[in-house]
RNA sequence: GGCCAGGUAGCUCAGUUGGUACGAGCGACCGACUGAAAAUCGGUAGGUCGGCGGUUCGACCCCGCCCCUGGCCA
């Protein structure tokens, strides 16, 4: 079956924006004379780079990067169509004998690689058709209908949902079969894998994305925005839902000031990374280690390194 | 110095013609989460209603004085 002695791992840094993932990757794929691999949603964005915190190629360190700039701004990004890219992308790498990093902040994205994760299909015209029932008949007429068809379903996505009861309808409607409304239990679909977490307090956390943001306005994200208006990030679905330049967009159209720019911006950031570490935290796979241990790098090392051991005392 | 408006949850504000604040949005905290996930949705905790006195059976709402904020006039 595996054919390397040592059959790469597949590692994963995982955490809140602005904890210290992208710093603690370069060292670690330095270490490892590994790639990268994006798993954060918004930075598959061409053009989104100080909204996103992306990168700059300078700043690399000759380490290649995948899954950037993959879509216009009017294109719509899908975990579906993202399990397909990364997985490929990691195949690649492995087949090069080389270690892939995973670095990002979409825990969602993060698992379809990682995990045993399959979507059922999708359909334009179904989902056209629901969006119009929605516009039209109301969300109450669409979660009735889910009641009906999946009760369970219905009450665990609630009546006020209307993404998601939209979606199970869809699912329903495709598969002739009740939508699983919750989360199967995570394995990984590749044993050899290991999610490494940055650790961090929310005070210092709360205070980097505070600096982070006045610097990404500093940096020109106004700018940047209006750039992406020119390339239509209105009539794209997704792109224009990115923290950063919801605010951006306001402040262009003269709807608030700069500084309650800044101030959103700050706050939705918050919240996000509230979220993202909600998702890791209730990961008990991953394996964290502090934003300021000056181990940080030896520690995540170790980590992979117990990994590749087990991995051949398995074959042996 | 005078006049006007206002001081109610961390923030922005509703509200009771005197009878225990129905508060709302945002934020905070907790949680859900399978093709928009930086999305979408749910729950919880916060108020001696600017201060002191008075009237009243009873005041956040009435009266007086004081403090603070904004505006106008001197």
């Amino acid at each position: 079956m595996s054919t390397a002695a040592h059959p790469r791992p597949i590692v994963a840094i995982v955490g809140a924006t602005a904890s210290g993932k992208t710093g603690l990757s370069l060292d670690l794929a330095t270490e490892l004379g590994a790639e990268i691999v994006n798993t954060d949603a918004m930075q598959l964005y061409r053009g989104m780079d100080v909204a996103t915190a992306k990168l700059p190629p300078a700043q690399r360190r000759g380490i290649a990067h995948h899954l950037l700039d993959r879509l216009d701004v009017t294109e719509t990004a899908t975990v579906a169509d993202f399990q397909g890219w990364a997985r490929a992308e990691i195949a690649d790498i492995r087949s090069r004998g080389k270690v892939p990093v995973l670095v990002g902040g979409s825990a969602l994205y993060t698992r379809a690689i990682l995990d045993r994760f399959d979507f059922p299909g999708t359909d334009e015209s179904v989902r056209r058709e629901l969006e119009a029932e929605l516009a039209g008949a109301g969300i109450e007429a669409l979660h009735q209908r889910l009641v009906d068809l999946d009760a369970e379903a219905a009450a665990k996505i609630g009546p006020d949902n209307a993404r998601r009861i939209v979606r199970a309808l869809e699912v329903i409607a495709l598969t002739g079969r009740p939508y699983s409304a919750s989360l199967p239990r995570p394995t990984y679909a590749d044993p050899h894998s290991v999610q490494i977490g940055v650790d961090i307090d929310r005070p210092t956390l709360d205070a980097r994305i505070a600096t982070r943001v006045r610097q990404m306005y500093d940096d020109g994200l106004i700018e940047e925005v209006e750039r992406l208006l020119d390339l239509g990030l209105e009539q794209g679905q997704t792109a224009r839902r990115a923290i950063g330049c919801r605010e951006a967009v306001a402040f262009l159209r003269g709807e608030i000031g700069r500084d309650e720019a800044v101030v959103r911006t700050q706050a939705a950031t918050r919240r996000f990374a509230r979220r993202q570490d909600g998702w890791f935290r209730k990961d008990p796979r991953v394996v964290w280690v502090r934003f300021d241990d000056e181990d940080r790098v030896r520690r995540a090392l170790e980590v992979v390194r117990a990994l590749d051991r087990s991995a051949t005392a398995e074959q042996g």
